[in-house]
Parts: C-alpha cells; sequence; structure tokens
DNA sequence: AAGTAATCTAATCACCGTTTAGATTACTAC
DNA sequence: GTAGTAATCTAAACGGTGATTAGATTACTT
C-alpha cells in the first residue's frame, strides 16, 4: 500500500499533454475530450494543464495548431516527387483528402479551434502557402493567383468536409471510392 | 412572495427548445451551449427537455437537421428567379455563402452533427438535391453527374468555411469583398 | 368518471473546467 | 555548498453540467 512519491517535475508535461490529447481526440471525438482525461492520460493531477495551457480552448487552439502543420508538412512532402505543376497540385489534393479520412477529428478541429492570429502575409500560413506556390507556377498575377489558389482549396477542402461529415460520408472508409471520386470533382477545377 | 404553479404542460415544449438553441447558439456558438441554459431560456426545469430529446446530441442533430432544410429552402429560393442554369448556380451558391456568413455558428453545426441516417437516395439529401437539379440542366450522365454536383457543392462549401474559419476569416463581416472573391473563386468551376 | 399515458418537477449523481494555497523540485549566484 | 528564487506539480474546493430517477400533475381515451 505505498503510496507513489508526487512527480514534481514531469520533464515535458507540454508535449505529454498535447500528445494524450491527440490521442484522445482521435479515439473519442472533440466533444467528449476533458481536461482531466488528458490530465489523467499524462499521469498527472487535474490542475498540472493549467500551468501550460490557460484554458481548453487554448489547448485546442494548440491542437489545431500542430495538425495544420502536420497537414502542411504532408502536403510539402507529398508535391516533392512531382514532375509537373499538375501533378503537384493532384498530389497535395491526394494528401489533402488522405490526411481528412484518416484523421477526421483532428482535421475538424484544425478549422473550428483556428487561432485568432491570422498571418498578415498570407503566404505565411501553413497549407495555404504549399498550395499558393504550386497554383504560382501556373502564371498568375495578384488578385487572379489568390483566387486560383482559393478555388483549389475550396475544391479540395470542400470535398474533404462533405465526404466526413456530408451525404456521402457512407464512402469515409473506403479509400479507392474517394480518391476516384476526388479525381472526377478536381477535373473540374480549371486554371 | 406567491410561487408559481408549476407548468405541467407547456403546450409545445419541443419546438420552444429548439428555437431557444438555435438562439443560444447564434449567440454563444456550439461549444458554450448547455441544455440547463436551454431548459432555463424555455422557462422549464433541467430535467425537461431529456422527455424531447434523447440527449444533448439528439438536440443538436436535430437543431443540424434543421438547419439543413433552411438552407435547402433559401436555395431553393434563391433560384427560382433566374432563367439561365448558370444564374441558377450561382444564385445558390451566393444564398449558400450568406447563410454561413450570416449564421456561421449554426452552419458548422450542420456539417459537425449531422445525423447518421444517411438516405438512400442522395436526390432526397437536404441542399444535395438543390444543387443537383440545377446541374442536371447541364446534360451529364450519372457518375458524371454526381461529380459535377460534387464538385459544385465542394467549391462553394469549401469556400464558406475557409472564409468563416480559414486564414481570410477576417472578410467574414465585409460581405461585398466576400461575394467578389466567391464570383473569382467560382468562375474556375468547369462544367 | 376511471384509468392510462404524457408531461413536467425535484432531487440526486458523477463528472467537468477552473482557481487557490501550499508542497516539492530545479535553477542561479555567490 | 547553500541561500534565495522561479518553475512545477498536488490537493482541495467551487459552481456548473449531462443525465437519471421517483413522483406529482395534467391530458386523453373509452
Amino acid at each position: 500500500m505505498s503510496r507513489l512519491k508526487p512527480n514534481y517535475h514531469h520533464g515535458d508535461l507540454r508535449n505529454s499533454l498535447l500528445k494524450a490529447a491527440i490521442d484522445l481526440v482521435e479515439r473519442n471525438g472533440i466533444a467528449k475530450l476533458s481536461m482531466r482525461e488528458v490530465a489523467r492520460q499524462a499521469g498527472v493531477s487535474p490542475g498540472a494543464p493549467y500551468h501550460h495551457f490557460k484554458n481548453k480552448d487554448a489547448l485546442l487552439t494548440a491542437l489545431a495548431e500542430v495538425s495544420l502543420w502536420t497537414l502542411d508538412e504532408l502536403s510539402t512532402q507529398a508535391k516533392e516527387g512531382c514532375k509537373t505543376p499538375q501533378a503537384r497540385l493532384e498530389a497535395i489534393g491526394v494528401a489533402y483528402i488522405r490526411y481528412a479520412t484518416d484523421h477526421p477529428a483532428l482535421f475538424q478541429l484544425m478549422f473550428s479551434y483556428a487561432r485568432d492570429d491570422v498571418p498578415s502575409d498570407l503566404s505565411d500560413a501553413p497549407v495555404y502557402r504549399v498550395l499558393a506556390s504550386v497554383v504560382r507556377e501556373f502564371d498568375l498575377t495578384g488578385e487572379a493567383h489568390i483566387a486560383a489558389t482559393m478555388a483549389a482549396w475550396s475544391l479540395v477542402h470542400g470535398l474533404a468536409v462533405l465526404v466526413i461529415d456530408g451525404p456521402l460520408r457512407h464512402l469515409a472508409h473506403q479509400p479507392e471510392q474517394v480518391m476516384q471520386l476526388a479525381k472526377a470533382v478536381t477535373a473540374h477545377l480549371r486554371l
């Protein structure tokens, strides 16, 4: 019946909390995430997380940020091996849809708990900058470039959301059908 | 100091609860909605709502359903006065974006608490059926028709989400700029 | 008018987000 | 090393929340 000595210094609690939160969100969804459960999973008292995150919202915002940059990196990697701009654009789209269907809860989190500080320069924003860099290869200028980038992003983002939550959500766990639909849909994008 | 007689039969509590919930969601967002506050706003005890909705999720799902059909109706009305298929499509898009920016919380609710029963026939699904009916005028067949409808929906839905929550959310309260962007973006849709 | 179903209240439970005071550990400068 | 300070965590508490239960009241049916 020996009590464990309280662990007053965890070492890297902030990251442990983020990791635990990601785990729980992916398993149970955003709605069921509780600070106390995150603390439990990290093996720490209920009040401990509040030394690293001001409140639950701050935790979720941090999570959204992490996820956004993860998706940014996945998209970047995806386009690397491709030769033509079209191929790069398609690769990004595929990576995007794949992330959305593989991690639906995190994907939703990214856009419902986005941080309030919008980068003044759009080309600093995660995901946007990747898409914009590829769209720029299509030789557009100024406003037209922004519109084209947003069009590409809107199309693939909308598809992702609709496949996860829309009337086609029964396809969510049939990757090959989703990809086939993605190809057919993105064929309607004119650059 | 007379106590009011308990109102054992409210009359139409279910609808009153839905109305109160819509009000609260639009004012404070989805996250801050509580069953007890809905009950309070409807002037009823904390347990009363559970006779009309199995749990909080069921309330939110019902709310999502209501909002979906509201949007469906708005879209239908919007296309009525238009002469060409292109004009009808554009009118639906405008109505869609307008609803999203006017009622962002409800708009998000529609797609995060969508009911689990996917209509076996897609043409029974709210919003989809409206879009599909217009896209059908473009003379496409079978799979191509579905893909085209999803492309149109994806584009406008993605734009709505990105304007509300994405890197362009500072535009959310500048309708004219949003509409301008919407036009520029939807111009990239090829049917 | 009696009996049954529907509707709401009151009370209760476990859980949650958050705050506070205090204990423990690490860090820094002499 | 050791004193002092900052950082980190615990323990305990507060009000609020989702949900369940038993029972009171009202409406409905025949």
